[in-house]
DNA sequence: CTGTTAGCGCGTTCAC
DNA sequence: GTGAACGCGCTAACAG
């Protein structure tokens, strides 16, 4: 590897005795410059022409003579240019607002990872940032974590689950900023506009499913429902699809684990401790469902024969699972790309947006239910 | 002149009706019409004060009187003042900026996703909002997203991988952010300072763990190195590490396949398909790793009986598979938090910080090798 | 302790 | 097709 040690002594002279940093192998320190990039005025006057034509240039090429913008591009290209966003969004607060706020969840759910991309991904190709803040909100930090994002003065704001926090309900509804929930779409009010699936519909149809698929004892486990719409919806919808289809609804059949893999295989402990004949668990989520089959293998259990798995989410490693998963499919990508699109539409100032936007899903069936 | 003096409200000191009651309970009902928030001009007047004084309450609230601070809180709670961060970052661009910008590949690698959770957290913590960019680069891409970054005015960038687009490097070695990158550490030299773990030294490692568990025909399974820092890392530290060992370098053993679970599987196959006498296959990601393991479920091969398999990274699932993935243990959440603290660390002025700040890893060793 | 002045860098508005 | 003035909302620097 080139090192070469002598490409400061060009200018040798000028330096003072920093030579000693003890930093021995790191031949090359951050020159302290900071050289501020240039700004727009400095641009116009390289270009010989006004501030104002620069920013057309920029903005609306065709309202400026193509010599003038060509002279404006070039000095833009050799300089490195970069609008200041801040400036820009001061100086006409209504409409060139440029950032899309979000609150998510953790991402270490691979579902809310996906949404996270979807909505990235239709952010940038509308030419939006997304400011993310991200965390396992009780009321008040939501409520914090929405006045920051407001504080950006963002186009609109893309939140996870409902707005709890009276205060911040509050201030989006009285606000001009746009918002989508994304959420449990059933029997709620958005604060304006709602993307989602119906969990409720979900978890009835896979139960439904696996009734008809002839299992009989059907447990039902999930993370902590405690304030989560979307796990309380599936949960009743597990219950309503099996009085639908006639069978006694067992409360003993469900149970609540950590949000782990390593719950997903307590709960098959727990679950077939009080009932032995269990057939089939229904589980919340395809990371339980994936620690429960594991659990089946430490006990040499066959699968779907001695106990059946299912999950809810068809993340990227239950087809490949063995066996593979039966599960429920949402479409999270879609859902996140789904999301900003609305969004878009509002500020587009769109008439007649529907205020709900159901999401579709699908039972994927494979092996093992 | 300020035409405040002249005005209705606050100091005339006699409030008729509802200053007697002592109830400081301000029902705050605000007319139904959709309003604009206030800007501080409004809060300061009708706190009967100069909008910077306001500003000094809320940033140095030591600086203003205590009834005067009381005050104006009080406004600023019942109106639900929020500050501008926009204006706030422009009027005092050096010292006020609250954006820490970063760019990852996408987040449902699960490690990325952790550790953009590390970077939120602990931008949070610190006041700073995370502007995210997520995406697959090529080279174009990355410099238009780092301009887009830049833009923002963003106290520091957080870059996952180190910049490959000469544009783009120059612009930010010249600029005044801080950088840190978050990737490979050895053998490159970062724009300002990098966090990451040496991956030639993690894949080392387990190499070495494997022979030294007595397997002889060591596979080794990545996703296309090509343009990857970190994947190639990997591979040179995992034929180096034969190479210590006295093992003879077999290039057949070596394969590359997409970057799902699915890859996996198809390494056993193509693996085993070119010798027979394989012993254990070393995936460069826990993905392949488990996909890999459930391939042989599928062929009914015990492991680590019939074929061991080791991972990278040691996401949730793999203390949980059947069996447990022995795997390489890479703190990415720590790394995120680790990413920002050495940001802050710049911003604070923080003299002799160390251009590189390696990451700890350790081997976890399971049964699955 | 508090207020006044002057701008941060850009875009809107209106004049040329 | 181009330019000059003004202001977006806030805060550093200096009065008082």
């Amino acid at each position: 590897m080139a090192d070469k040690g002598s490409d400061d002594s060009g200018e040798a002279g000028s330096r003072p005795s920093e030579g000693g940093a003890a930093d021995g192998e790191t031949p090359k320190r951050r020159s302290p410059k900071g050289q501020q990039r240039l700004g727009m005025r400095e641009i116009a006057r390289r270009a010989g022409v006004a501030p104002m034509t620069v920013s057309r240039a920029l903005a609306d090429p065709d309202k400026v003579s193509p010599e003038t913008r060509a002279r404006i591009m070039a000095v833009v290209e050799r300089e490195g240019f970069i609008r200041n966003q801040l400036a820009s969004s001061m100086s006409s607060l209504k409409s060139r607002r440029r950032i899309i706020g979000t609150m998510v969840p953790p991402l270490i759910n691979s579902g809310i990872a996906e949404q996270v991309q979807g909505m990235s991904d239709a952010c940038h190709e509308a030419g939006y940032q997304l400011l993310l803040v991200q965390g396992d909100f009780d009321r008040d930090a939501e409520d914090q974590a929405i006045r920051a994002l407001l504080g950006w003065q963002p186009a609109g704001l893309i939140l996870q689950a409902f707005v709890q926090a009276p205060g911040a309900r509050q201030l989006l509804e009285d606000g001009d900023v746009a918002v989508v929930e994304i959420s449990e779409v059933r029997g709620r009010d958005p604060i304006d506009m709602a993307v989602g699936v119906s969990n409720f519909d979900t978890a009835h149809a896979m139960t439904c499913h696996l009734v008809d698929k002839g299992y009989r004892r059907i447990g039902f486990v999930s993370t902590p429902a405690h304030g989560n719409d979307r796990l309380q919806q599936r949960r009743i919808g597990y219950r309503q699809a099996l009085i639908d289809r006639g069978h006694v609804y067992p409360a003993s059949l469900e149970i609540e684990v950590p949000i782990t893999s390593a719950g997903g295989a307590e709960a098959v402990s727990a679950l077939v401790a009080r009932d032995a004949a269990l057939d089939v668990i229904f589980c919340s989520s395809d990371t339980l469902a994936i620690g429960a089959v594991q659990e089946c293998h430490r006990r040499g259990w066959a699968i779907p024969g001695r106990l059946a798995i299912a999950g809810y989410g068809d993340v990227d490693l239950a087809a490949q699972l063995y066996p593979p998963l039966t599960t429920v499919r949402v479409d999270r990508y879609g859902m996140g790309r789904l999301a900003v699109d609305q969004l878009l539409k509002r500020l587009r100032g769109e008439e007649n947006l529907p205020r709900i936007v159901p999401v579709g899903f699908s039972i994927v069936d494979r092996a093992s239910a």
